[in-house]
Formats: C-alpha cells, sequence, structure tokens
DNA sequence: CTTGACTCCCAAAACGTTTTGGATGATCCT
DNA sequence: AGGATCATCCAAAACGTTTTGGGAGTCAAG
C-alpha cells in the first residue's frame, strides 16, 4: 500500500536501512530489522514491482509463446504443464506470461519484442522446428530458453524431449512381430522436429525389417489432417493393415477414416501423446507417452538453471516413450 | 538494444525530443521524427519495459488465477480462451500472466500478492464461488476485474457467465417432455455459483412440473465425483431414469457408474461444458455449452472497458446455452 | 591516547523512461 | 520596432527501488 520512502520516515529511519532490514542484511541491527518488519506488515507494504525490476535489471518474468494454428497448440496436457511450470517459478519470484502469436505475425517477431523490450529474462518455446528461426535468435541475444522438442541447431541448446525416435521403432517392431508387413505411418509436417523423428523411427523399424516403407502420408496435426492422411493411404492398391500416427489427433482422424470405409475396421492403429480423450474412442486408441512426472516442473527447473548459467549440454532431457496399451493396435494383420 | 541515452546521443538530440518523436508527438519538427525512427529502427530500439512501467506508473500486465486443483481448471476449451484473451489483451499492450496457486496458499493470497506489489493493472478470475473472498478483495482495492461466471457479491462486477440456470431448467423439461419422471441430479460442489445455478435450474423445472425433486447428489466436480455421486443415486430404493449432470467430466464418470450397473444402459444423461472427448464416449455424451464465440476476445475486451472505467452494470454478459445432440439422452424413460 | 575493528546507519547514485514547464528563435501582425 | 504567436527543442524532475561507499559511534587492544 505505501512505499519505502513513507514507511522509513514514519519510523525515523533512512530509505535504506529499511530496504535492508527488509531484505534481511546483517548491517542493520536485529531490534531494528525486527521493528521494520512489523511497521511493513502492518502497512502491508510490498516493493513496488516495476520499481524493484528496473533497478536490478531483471524482468521477473518468463514467456512463453503459444502458437495460435490449431493443432499447433502442443501436448494435451499443455495448460497442466504450464501450471506447473508456473507454480515453479513462482517459487523463484519469476512469473509465466503467455505470449499468444496474432495471425500475420511470426513467433520470432514475438521473441525480439519481448526479448529486446527487456520484458522477459528466459523463454520457453514449444512445437519446435527443426530448423527454427526463434532458437537462433535466442541464441544471438544470448539470454535463456528452453525448449520443448528438440531442434537441428548447430549450436546445443536446452531442451526436454520424448524419444520420438525410439517410441516409433518400437511401436512398429511391434505390429512386425505381431505379424504386420504392411505397416504405414501417417506423419505430421516434416519442418518440425517431433514429426521428423517420429517417422524415421518407423522408417528404421520398416529398414530393419526388409520391409519398404512406402506406406507413408503426411498431413496436418490435426483430426482433419490426419483423416485425409489415411484416406490417401487407404486408396493404395494394397492397403496398409496397420497404422503407426504421429499424434493421437491425426489417429483419431484416421479411425475416422477407417469407419468410413470398407474393412476399415480391421485395421490396426497407433498413436502418441495420450490425449484423454483416446480412452474413449470405440475402439479405445492405444497410443504412447513420455515418461517423467510433471512436465512442468521439470521444464521450470531445467530454465531456472540455465538462468544460473549451467551449460546447455548438461541442460538436455530425453525422456523414454512408453506404450499405453489399449485396443485399436490388435486387429488381426492378415485383413484388409 | 540500447537505450534512449545513447540513441539520443548518437543523433545529437536531447532524451526529451527523441522520447516524444517515437510517441509522436507533434511538437518535434517532421524531419527529425523521420530522423529519430529511422535511427531507432536500425539500433532495433525498444522502450525498456520496466522504466517505463514504473514512470506510468502501469504494470501493463493482466493476471489470471489458475486454480491447482484437479477438475477445478475451468471450462474445457480454457486454454483456447487464454490464447484468445491473452491476443486481444495484448492488442492493448497487456500481457496476461498466469498466476498458478500453490499448494497451501489461497488464492486470496495471490491476489494480494499481484495487487498490492502493483504487478497488475487488472485482473481475470475463473470458477468464482458463491460468496468469493477475492472478488471481495479486488472491489476493495478498486481494480478493475472480470470474472468467468458469477457471484452473490451484494456491490455488481463485470463477469461473463453462461446461463446455467435456463439451461438445466430447459435440460429438465427435455426429459420430462420426453416421458422421464424420475430425474435425478448430479451436482457439484454447491460453494460454486456454477454448480449452484445449475441445481436451481434442474429443481425448479422438477417443481414446476409437480415431481420431487429428491434424487440429488453432490460430488467433486471430477470423473470421480461423479462415479461416486451417481452409485449414490443408483442405490435408491426408486431410480432415476435420467440424470442431469453439473459438468461433463462428472457426467463421464457417471457412465462408468452405469456401466457397472445393471440396467444402466438404459438411463439417459445429459451434461455441459461440451468437452471434446464427450464425442467419443459410447453412448457419445449429450451435453450443452455456452452461446457466443471465442470467449477469450470477450473476456478481454470486458476487461479492457473495466479497465477503461465503464460501470459494472454495463459489464455482464449472460449467455444462453444451447443443446448439444448426441446419444446419451435418448434412453427409454420407462425403464431402469 | 591512538589504532583498528566492528556495529549500525545513511546520503546519493543509478536503473531508463515520460512529462512538465520552459527556452530559443523565427515569423507575423500592428 | 514591439509584441504576440508559433514551431522546435531541451533540462530536470519524477517514478520506487537497490546498492555503493562511506560516516558516526563504541569498544578492545596496543
Amino acid at each position: 500500500m505505501a512505499n519505502l520512502k513513507q514507511l522509513a520516515q514514519s519510523l525515523g529511519l533512512s530509505i535504506t536501512t529499511v530496504s535492508r532490514a527488509l531484505d534481511g542484511y546483517s548491517d542493520v541491527s536485529a531490534a531494528t530489522r525486527e521493528r521494520v518488519r512489523e511497521a511493513a506488515d502492518k502497512a502491508g507494504y510490498r516493493p513496488n514491482a516495476s520499481a524493484r525490476r528496473l533497478r536490478r535489471q531483471r524482468a521477473e518474468l518468463v514467456a512463453v509463446t503459444l502458437p495460435s494454428d490449431p493443432g499447433h497448440i502442443g501436448p494435451p496436457h499443455f495448460l497442466d504443464m504450464l501450471s506447473g511450470c508456473a507454480e515453479h517459478l513462482a517459487g523463484a519470484g519469476l512469473n509465466l506470461v503467455i505470449a499468444p502469436v496474432p495471425r500475420g505475425e511470426s513467433e520470432l517477431e514475438i521473441c525480439r519484442r519481448f526479448v529486446d523490450g527487456r520484458r522477459v529474462d528466459a523463454m520457453l518455446l514449444v512445437r519446435t522446428k527443426r530448423h527454427d528461426e526463434r532458437v537462433e535468435f535466442l541464441q544471438s541475444r544470448g539470454i535463456p530458453f528452453v525448449t520443448n522438442g528438440r531442434t537441428e541447431s548447430p549450436v546445443p541448446h536446452p531442451y526436454i524431449d520424448g524419444d520420438g525416435f525410439a517410441g516409433f521403432h518400437a511401436a512398429t517392431q511391434r505390429f512386425r512381430t505381431a505379424g504386420h508387413r504392411r505397416i504405414g505411418h501417417i506423419a505430421g509436417p516434416q519442418e518440425y522436429y517431433f514429426a521428423h523423428v517420429r517417422r524415421m523411427g518407423w522408417q528404421s523399424a520398416m529398414d530393419e525389417a526388409g520391409l519398404e516403407a512406402d506406406l507413408c502420408a503426411e498431413g496436418a496435426p490435426t483430426e482433419q489432417g490426419g483423416y485425409l492422411a489415411a484416406l490417401e493411404l487407404l486408396r493404395q492398391p494394397s492397403r496398409p493393415t496397420a497404422l503407426v500416427c504421429a499424434t493421437d489427433e491425426m489417429a483419431m482422424g484416421a479411425l475416422r477414416a477407417l469407419r468410413e470405409i470398407d474393412g476399415g475396421n480391421q485395421i490396426s492403429i497407433v498413436g502418441h501423446d495420450d490425449l484423454p480423450m483416446g480412452a474413449y474412442t470405440s475402439p479405445s486408441l492405444s497410443t504412447m507417452r513420455m515418461t517423467g512426472e510433471n512436465l512442468g516442473t521439470n521444464f521450470a527447473s531445467l530454465l531456472l538453471r540455465a538462468i544460473a548459467g549451467e551449460p546447455a549440454e548438461e541442460l538436455q532431457e530425453l525422456h523414454a516413450i512408453e506404450f499405453v496399451d489399449r485396443d485399436s493396435h490388435r486387429r488381426p494383420p492378415a485383413a484388409a
């Protein structure tokens, strides 16, 4: 309610002393420290955030950019992630601001606005591209950041990601072991790292099995994108008997396509992300998910360490992918 | 990159003139204005946000508190809402910070921290209670805010809400018209306004139909809460033949209870919120949703008007509820 | 009595803006 | 010529902190 000056005046002390008393410095006597603290409490004093920020040259803020394209908004538990992340950051005196990207503006411009206007001390990036200009920009500015998802940047940066390659490799092998030979892949836009690496996982498993990796269709990372991509694969002369889909949303679109197609209920399918609604589709959607608890907290602590100056190499977390065993992947391999 | 002083020095002008040139004041000649603008562009100058905030005595920030209890995180499209809201606010130079509530701290304390530390110019509140201490606090401080959901506060405040009373009244009537007589209600915690008003809607429709409104069970606003509440109702000597549920999550819990109970597939059900996954349950979940597009944008513009000083009475939006016609409400009324 | 160490306090600078209240000439009117 | 008006510019204050670099005073040791 009041400011430091008024508080100091009412106590007959200097601004300096009051400030230092509240910050717990040892060069103010225990007695006055107590006296100051009491008065501050009673007055409901809170330091003015803007003033402190100006003086300390820190924004006490971290921004996370939210891509506005539908289907690009990241993992399903994104809000939980944000919430956990914000909570952890708050413990370190940082607040999380969300930076949506308006139509017509690029994510890069948003980063620029936040960073060059010194509005933030650090940034969080989601849905990284293989070649990500936001990453390059932040690196050029030397501002700490952590990405959710890797990139192909030549200079290392902190990230947290799931091992999509291994996950999709294993899922493809699982189908192969079950007897499938025509295993298709519904891929996301290949400029995204996650989409690319998932496709590589599928492809590598196909190669190792000596199977041709020709049943691949790419689409937008949405229900509709998955639907269209699935239709494309189902029009092929020799249909797939199993589909490995880049995301659950795409998998749900693929399920819709399968329902519309004769014999579609004979085709196995698996997605990725473990969207809650996957448990309710029919058949319920088998899927994969990143292991490790509370992505948000993890994300936040990586960021805090990055701010503290730890080198990027020590701030890279690659988590295993676990299979979520439901019904949609158990169709007979011979049919279709 | 640079600051005003350096910019001024390099141009041989005063700080004042540079500042005013950039802000487009008319007391600097068109020629110098242009010259300054070019130099600023080339230097990539952005005013330091903290300094501006301190001087202008505005935080340029708005906070929204996120309750951390599971199932309390508000509407399903909450993230979309936040995103739309943040985007709209950004147009007015305001950024949106999310303020999660850590365990052991109350939402009120969070509000206090943000408001008294002058970290924000305004606040957004979600999941209001009938008697909401956050609302009282913000009113006492005179800081602008908008709630998502009404309260019973004696002094009016800006809000945006769906007409839950009418929605649940209509849904109950719909069951009555279809021949149901034993229509139950699965209620959310009654301290929440939305939960209370939805219950009142059901009750009033029952009263009008001359039916006894005794089949009501209250639970946490989660899947599990709905499950438990449904079991409670199904244990009654005379079971309900239809259930009106406070939220979709609770309705999905109720569906689970029905699956476990003999004859449960004969009981009609309807939820509220239009969660995306409701389309995939079996039976697909009939539900309700608030009309009006982009809640977030709406929310933001109400807030901007509140900041501009419009009286609260003109900033209250009550939106109609529309029925989402799927399968779960079409079970025969006679069974069970 | 001096010296040094120690405790407790403070004045002033600095952070980078925005805004107030002129100052300086030039131009125009009478 | 004298005054008024206008177009440009600027010095300095202010916003509320944190931090630097001491300044008194006390006390114990030399």
